[in-house]
This record gives C-alpha cells, structure tokens and sequence, in this order.
DNA sequence: AAGGCCCTTCTTTTT
DNA sequence: GAAGGGCCTT
C-alpha cells in the first residue's frame, strides 16, 4: 500500500515482517517512531487485525500519546479496543479486571514516591530501627529494585543482619501497601506478572487476546516487565519490540539493557533488523554522536550514518564559571532568534541535573526572553496539589492512611499526634483502617462504639471530620466529581486556609482551580480513574505542546525529542559525567549514553558549554573538563570562550554572587569585601533602581543605604539585598 | 496543638 | 542552598 512509500527499505522490512519476533534495534533519528507507527497500522490495515487484539506499550504517556496520534493518522477505522499505553498503565488496567484474584480492591490507590517513602518510615518506626543506620530512601531503592527483579520479600536476601532488616522492612511494608489498599509503581508490574503466572488460566485468556505485542524503548525495561511480555505473548508469539542499547538510561531503576541480548537468546528465530541511517542531524552532529558512543563496549555496534551535509561544527564553550556559562547561553540564544536563523521553539537548552536549570532561569528572566522548563517543579508536587489530592484518595478509599494524616492535618483542626496515635490504637484493636473509625464516628456520633476510646475534645474533632468524610464518600459513590471536588473544597475550608492576601496563596489557588478543571474533564471517567491519571501522568504531558519558547530539560527527559539547535551545559567532571558513577564502570558507561541522548537530540547545531568554575553546594569550587569531551575529533569543533587565544573571555559575569549570610560563622573571621560605594547606581528586583547613599562595614556586615526612585530610602544589608550594580557613579 | 527557628543533610536521572 | 527534622515557644 502507498502508506509504505515513505519507508526506506529496512524500515519496510520491519514493518511488514511476517508473525514471530522482531527485533529492531534503531539509530537515533532513523524513524524508530515511524517503524512502530506503520507495523501497527499494517497489522490493522493489511492484516486485519482487529485493534483488540493488539497490545504496544511504551514507557512515557507521551510516547503513547504520539504514537496513538499517529496511528490513528495512518488507519481510518477506529482504533476502539487497542491496548495502548505505558507498561504502567496497561498493568493498572489489568489488575483492576482481576480484582477478584488478587488480595486489594478495585479502587485500589497507586502511591507515588512522597507515599512510598512515608510508608517505609512507618515500617522502620515500627520494627524499631534507627532511621540513621536504615536510611528510607536506601531502604526503599532495596525494596524497589527487588520488585524489578521480582524478588518477593521471602526470597530477599538475608545474608547479614542489615539484609534481615532489610527483609523485614520489605515485608511490613508490602503489608502496609495491602491494609492502605494501595500499590506502588513496582507493584504494578509485580502483580501483573504474579497474576498470569500463578493463574494459568488468566495467562492464557490474555495471551490468545494478544496476537499481537509491540514495545517501544525495548532496551529501557527490566526483568519484571521482560517477563510480563513473555508471558502475554506466549500463545501467538508474535512480539515486535523496538530499542537502542545506546540510548539506555534507565538502570537506575531497573532498566537492563542486556534484555537485548537475552531476547535474542530467548528467540533465537528472531529477525534482527538494524536501522542505522539517520535522517534527523547533520554529518557533524552524527559523527560527534559516534565518536563519543563508540567507546562503549557491550553493545551491537552499529553503522550510524547520515545522508544530510556536512553542515556547521560545533561549539564548545568554555565559561569564566557558571553564570557566565548561562549568560552566554542565553546570549547565544537571544541572537539566534533575533537573527531568525532559529525559531524559539526549536531551541533547548539540556543539564544533568535539576538543580542546574536556576542559573539559566534566572539568565532568561533577567533578558527577559520567555522559556519553558520541563519537569523539576512538579505540578502534582505542589504542597496544595498533594493536599487536595489527599482528600480526593480518601473519599475514594478510606483505607490509605497516608492520604488520611495529610488531609486531617491541613488546614489545621485540633487534632495532632496524641489523638491520630489514639486513633491508630483504636483502629488496630478493632482490626479496622483508621478510616473506618473516622467514618463510624462520623456517622453516630457519640453513639459510636469507638466514641469512648477518645477524652472530649479529640472525639469530637474526630467525629466532625469524620461526618466531612461520610458525606464525601457517599458524593464519591453518588455525584459527578465536580461536584465531589467542590464540596471537598468548601467542606474542609481549604480556599479560604489558602488564600490569606498574600501573592503565593492566591499563586497555590490557582493551581487548586488547575487541578479542578482536570477534574472536570474526568467526569465521564470518574474518581477512580482521575486518581490513577494523576498518579500515572507525569509532568511532561502537562506542557503546553505550542510555544515558541526555548525548551530547558534534564537529558533524561530529552530523550525522544529533536531540536533544531542544542546547547549541553555543564560538561565538567562530576556533573557529566555525574560524581556518583566515578567508581562503577557501569554507571560511568551511562553517563556516556546519556551525553549521547543529549548529542543525537540536535538537527543542525550543538554548543556544548562547560565552566572553569562551577558552585556545587555553596561555595564556587574549580572543575576540569569533561573527559567526555576528550573523545570529540577537534575537527569538529570550534573552540570559545576562555580558551580561545584572542585572551579575554567574550562574557563575563556582569553581576555577582550574592552570598547568603552565615550566621554561625563569627563574622570576624570572614573579612567582609565592600563592593558598594556611595554614588552607584543599583538596581533591585522589587524596588526598581536607585542610587547608594552610603556603605560602612558594621557587625561583620557590609550596610548600605539607598535612595530609590521609586520606593525611597531603604537600610540594607548588602549581602542579603539583591541588588545589581548597573553604574559606578563618579 | 501549632508555628517558628535552627540545624543538618544532601543532590541524579522518573514511570 | 533547599528542605526536612528536631526543638523551642506561644
């Protein structure tokens, strides 16, 4: 059919390969997307098979997204019936029809990581561990990476006393989830593996019900989610997955990319299918890419190459220290877009970690050009998001306690440790959740069998939230979820505990309102279904998709996307490759794919800046290059900024540091240095621009007086005052 | 019970 | 340089 004209010859191989396994390991750029897209449009359109009995899975919500999209574009029937989604999703969906099998209940909750981490304390509270010797988070990785690899809490290891612990914490905890009726993103994966393995006759319905299975990011998936395809393709056989060993960045959490490797064993028969040309970047971009990936060993190489020209070197930049570093980056960028050489929207500016992007927002905010960032300030991390949330969760399902401490708690209503440990107590006796307590209370009152266990004033507070509560669950059950959602709000006197005049409250209201508004569009779906969205859909899908702003986002989150122009910032040792992956082999093979994620995202241009001198915690600290850089052919590249001969760097940091105050630190063994002298001219945020009136050194402090033009005198402390100096005055 | 202050302790990446 | 935990005060 012409829908496979536009495929070059390996990517029509893929596509209409016949049943059995296929195995196409793609390029970056060389239309992995595209291959996935066609086979399934090809399955429907030329094989006829019925959407329903196709599963592809991916791992973001916007892959699934795109590729449902894109699907659609290709196939004019409806697509009605197609399980399509991420790994997580498409579990969720599963374990919700077999309720019956399993030991939660349908509407059972999924716990993000703040609730995972919550519950892990509470476990070691209760085995009497000291926190500092078991450290949740490092607990809590234990437990998740034992999932990945479906270790059940009796198969931990228990080889020393800390594993023991660690064992015991394990159990507690997945007891925990149990009681809460929730489930954690591993357990997920964890059930849906356990419920086809231990039910043959389940495995067998879903496996005939999927002829065919298809998986995008093959090399992102662990042991968990390896088998789980095993399992669902294992009547027909017909398995298609789609990856790149070089683009595997996930081992954090339990990604494995020799499951690669293990499928290829696993079927021998599979048709391997390499996609090795690329249609996205220029001969430059490509052959950096190259040079930097093929220093890893342990992967199929492959003969990435691209038809396109040669097009422009690229740049490295070498910064005074990091401010400079983003100044020109935004410099950079500002020039790029005047000159209309690049749109906005194809911009991007990559980091490796979160914390790097402040510098840059502050450069971009104080050019005044806008910007999008992806990720970092997590919406549904939002402290009224969570809370608002938590009153949703425990409408939907009284039994998770971790909702119900949060929401009992804010706005504040009398009611503190002494009697939630009373109610925890009294809970436990009965052999109830807490919530059950509450909702009798609620309900009767001082008629409730539980009304003794608590002295006077803790009863009636708990009865008065739990009456909010009954009334909730039964709009959960009964009424729309807007209508459920604004009782919530007036019930528990959340807006007006929000807003209190201040600009932040009315900030926090807004994104409750945000929230309200998804709310709304769930109404069909319901509470249930909202609850899992929330939980499931990260913060990628919620950015807008039209903006002509530069893009600002971690390398992880880059993967996947193209830009015209890609600036990587923060080359130095420590920061890329990351400090924690110094000693393990393994880990430092990472950091390179990552680097290599953040290359192949280019078209035509990539700037790859680093700086002399970079802050990591809080004082400036000397770094040296990436050694990443070392295996760039010098061919390639244009070298600026310090490094260049011509002698002075072409930007410099126009404004300096401003220090935090120390208020440990006597202050006389700092000597303080005076920057300000009267007759300046300043400029703050807030109150505009003004001139210095006086400086002096006082109490270990560099004061200063300034007239503003707006505003007036103002008595500042130097250090704490962000002020800019814009002139030096006579 | 709740709010404020000071101290410590980290920081990777996220479905 | 932020955020959470512990301790103090009201």
């Amino acid at each position: 059919m012409d829908f496979l004209s536009d495929l070059n010859p390996q990517q029509r191989e893929a596509v209409t390969a016949a049943d059995g396994q296929v195995l196409v390991l793609a390029g970056p750029g060389s239309g992995k997307t595209r291959v996935l897209t066609h086979r399934i449009a090809w399955l429907i359109r030329e094989q006829r098979i019925p959407p329903y009995h196709i599963l592809a899975v991916t791992f973001t919500n916007r892959a699934a997204r795109v590729m449902q999209e894109r699907v659609q574009n290709l196939v004019e029937g409806s697509l009605e019936g197609i399980w399509l989604g991420t790994f997580h999703s498409q579990c969720a969906k599963l374990l919700r029809r077999e309720e019956d099998l399993l030991p939660f209940k349908r509407n059972f909750v999924i716990f993000d990581e703040d609730d995972q981490l919550s519950l892990v304390k509470k476990a070691i509270h209760e085995l009497n561990l000291d926190e500092k010797l078991y450290r949740p988070g490092g607990v809590l990785a234990a437990i998740s990476n034992a999932k990945n690899q479906l270790i059940l809490p009796e198969e931990f290891p228990a080889r020393n006393y800390r594993e023991e612990a660690g064992r015991k914490v394990y159990k507690l905890y997945q007891e925990k989830l149990e009681q809460n009726n929730a489930l954690d993103f591993d357990d997920l994966l964890l059930w849906a593996v356990r419920l086809l393995a231990d039910h043959p006759d389940r495995r067998d319905a879903y496996a005939h019900k999927f002829e065919h299975v298809l998986v995008d990011e093959f090399q992102d998936t662990n042991l968990a989610q390896y088998e789980l395809l095993k399992l669902l393709c294992g009547y027909h056989g017909n398995i298609f997955v789609v990856g790149d060993e070089d683009q595997s960045i996930y081992r954090w959490r339990g990604a494995d990319y020799h499951n690669v490797l293990r499928f290829e064993k696993e079927y021998p028969d599979c048709r391997k299918i390499l996609l090795e040309q690329n249609y996205r970047s220029t001969r430059t971009v490509v052959e950096t890419a190259r040079a930097v990936i093929d220093r890893n060993t342990q992967r199929t190489h492959k003969n990435l190459f691209s038809e396109r020209g040669e097009g422009l070197k690229i740049t490295l930049y070498e910064a005074m220290d990091d401010h400079a570093e983003a100044a020109y980056v935004v410099d950079t960028i500002a020039q790029l877009i005047s000159t209309k050489e690049v749109p906005g929207s194809d911009l991007a500016v990559m980091y490796r970690t979160n914390a790097q992007s402040r510098l840059l927002e502050e450069a971009f905010i104080r050019s005044g050009m806008p910007y999008r960032l992806v990720g970092a300030q997590r919406f549904y991390g939002r402290r009224e998001i969570k809370d608002v949330i938590s009153y949703l969760r425990l409408a939907s399902n009284p039994a998770d306690e971790i909702s119900l401490t949060r929401a009992i708690g804010v706005p504040p209503r009398g009611i503190g440790d002494k009697t939630l440990t009373t109610l925890a107590l009294a809970a436990q006796k009965a052999g109830v959740p807490p919530g059950e307590v509450l909702l009798d209370l609620g309900r009767s009152a001082d008629a409730s069998r539980f009304w003794a266990e608590f002295k006077g004033r803790g009863a009636a507070l708990l009865a008065d939230f739990g009456a909010m509560l009954t009334n909730w669950q039964k709009l959960a059950a009964e009424a729309a979820l807007p209508a459920l959602f604004d009782a919530i709000i007036a019930d528990s006197g959340y807006q007006a505990y929000l807003v209190d005049g201040s600009e932040e409250g009315d900030i926090r209201w807004e994104n409750v309102m945000e929230l309200r508004r998804l709310a709304f569009e769930f109404q069909e779906l319901g509470l249930v279904p909202f609850l899992e969205n929330l939980a499931l859909v990260g913060d990628q899908d919620t950015i807008p998709e039209q903006s002509d702003a530069p893009t600002l986002l971690t390398l992880h989150a880059a993967k996947g996307l193209e830009f015209n122009t890609v600036f990587i910032t923060g080359l130095d040792e420590g920061f890329l490759p990351h400090s924690r992956s110094r000693d393990d082999p393994e880990e430092m093979a990472e950091e390179r794919r990552l680097f290599y994620v953040g290359l192949t995202r280019a078209k035509d241009r990539l700037y790859l800046v680093r700086a002399e001198q970079r802050s990591g915690y809080g004082a400036p600290e000397w770094s040296s290059p990436s050694r990443f850089l070392d295996d760039i052919p010098a061919s390639l590249v244009t070298r600026k900024g310090i490094s260049e001969k011509s002698g002075k760097p072409a930007h410099k940091t126009e404004y300096f540091t401003t220090w935090t105050l120390d208020r440990n630190r006597n202050a006389s063994q700092e000597p303080v240095e005076m920057k300000y002298k009267a007759g300046m001219r300043v400029k703050n945020e807030n109150w505009g621009e003004g001139m210095v009136v006086d400086a002096r050194l006082q109490d270990g402090e560099e004061r200063i007086d300034v007239f503003f033009d707006s505003v007036g005198f103002k008595r500042l402390i130097a250090s704490m005052a962000k002020l800019e100096i814009i002139g030096e005055g006579k």
